[in-house]
DNA sequence: TATTAATGTCTATTTTTTAGACAATGATTT
DNA sequence: AAATCATTGTCTAAAAAATAGACATTAATA
């Protein structure tokens, strides 16, 4: 990131939920920084003067996951008072002065109260190619059920983000966007499981979906499994998606 | 408001669509400001810099209707490239410099794209006495139903609160903070039909409502009308607002 | 060819929602 | 004092939706 504090929109931020699925897991990118201890923090970002913020919220996105088209919600404002990065200004106070870097700038950025615009993301897994941002050590796929302490808010921005999902997930068929452009029922069944965290009874859920009548159905799939084939199903793309 | 811009968080606002009910109509708080045409805006302000941006929502919310406690959640951002408030700088640019206001400094604040933040309010109509702002001409209850074209993206703020509020209401029975503190099922009814804009049969109606278990019924009241007198009913303050 | 485990779908049951009906009641009229 | 009238409270019937149970189908393996 060239750091312009001009350019931005100072005191507000953006902090992405990035929702995946992996195995019949819910996974979230989680960033590790290049500190001492291990501090982890959702994706986030600033706010160009000229940007709408959903732009930002895309772009703060496509730099870790590659990703252009991706469903993207902003879901709720952070705001208590007093709301600062302690760990990241006490991060540039320990850098030496010399560094290249604009020290002071970004001292003096990161020494405010911020205000961060909470957005979620759905992103098929197997599409994203990870790419660390700026003072990140790593950024990885982790269990939303074992997520580390993070920074901040942002462990309850993903708390919030979950219930934002489950209130969508039915509602607006946003599913999809979790998976591979094809999959079979179970692993659609087993997304829905992972997200609420409890069982759906298979022939209902079945019936349920095939109601919806959003779901095209493709050929079997022989897995080499002693039973019956699964049919393939695709999300019809003739859908609105409001 | 005395301005302090050094007080506040820039290029940040707060934005209210406060919700009334009056005979049947649902009602929303607008200003209309102090200039040669009429300009409409929804009740707005900036949050301080160690405000919870709840406490500033309140704060502002307060300055209008003199109410403390007030249902009130943020619904939505409201973030679009170049959101700037051009009819309010062209009021300053018009001040006469010597007006005893800080030209200069509310100029270069309203001269910047502001991010705002949209929260409604329900309210009982009744407990409130309205308070003009500064720059207002006045302040109304005026009907959701014909509301006159407002400042920026105000009309569509209030689309949005409106949809996040028939989102809730069931839910989150939120819709006693719009009556007074007793009402009869009929007045209940009718709010609901106000908002949702649709007729609900009588008999399913009571019956939905008083399987939710929220409802206390207490004495009968006698309108003087040739009929059977209907219960008061309130609404059960041991209730988690959860 | 029999066995096994998962799939697709059907029917039965239960629950919830919606529609229809009617007695009860408070004031007014006769 | 009795009849009338409009509205209220609640009951039952019908329809629709959700849940549970059952079973034939099928792809690989024994």
């Amino acid at each position: 990131m060239e750091f312009n504090e001009e350019k931005l929109i100072p005191q507000l931020s953006i902090d992405c939920v990035v929702f995946g699925y992996k195995e019949g897991r819910i996974k979230v990118l989680v960033s590790r920084l290049n500190l001492s201890e291990d501090i982890y923090t959702l994706p986030g970002g600033f706010i160009r003067q000229e940007e709408h913020i959903d732009e930002s919220a895309h772009r703060i996105l496509e730099e870790r996951t590659g990703l252009k088209e991706v469903f993207l919600e902003q879901y709720r404002v952070f705001g208590v008072a007093n709301r600062k990065n302690d760990i990241i200004l006490d991060m540039f106070e320990k850098l030496p002065t010399e560094s290249g870097i604009n020290k002071e700038n970004w001292q003096n950025w990161f020494s405010k109260r911020f205000v961060s615009v909470g957005y979620y993301a759905l992103v098929d897994i197997n599409k994203v190619s990870l790419r660390k941002s700026e003072f990140d050590a790593e950024i990885n796929w982790l269990d939303l059920e074992s997520l580390p302490q993070m920074i901040m808010d942002h462990n309850e921005m993903v708390d919030f983000a979950l219930e934002s999902l489950r209130e969508k997930l039915d509602e607006k068929l946003i599913g999809f966007n979790l998976l591979p452009e094809t999959f079979t029922m179970r692993q659609l069944q087993e997304l829905y499981e992972a997200v609420y965290d409890r069982p759906f009874p298979r022939n209902n859920f079945q019936k349920k979906m095939l109601d919806l009548n959003v779901l095209e159905r493709l050929d079997k799939v022989y897995t080499g499994a002693a039973n019956k084939a699964p049919y393939l199903y695709r999300f019809r793309k003739d859908i609105k998606s409001s």
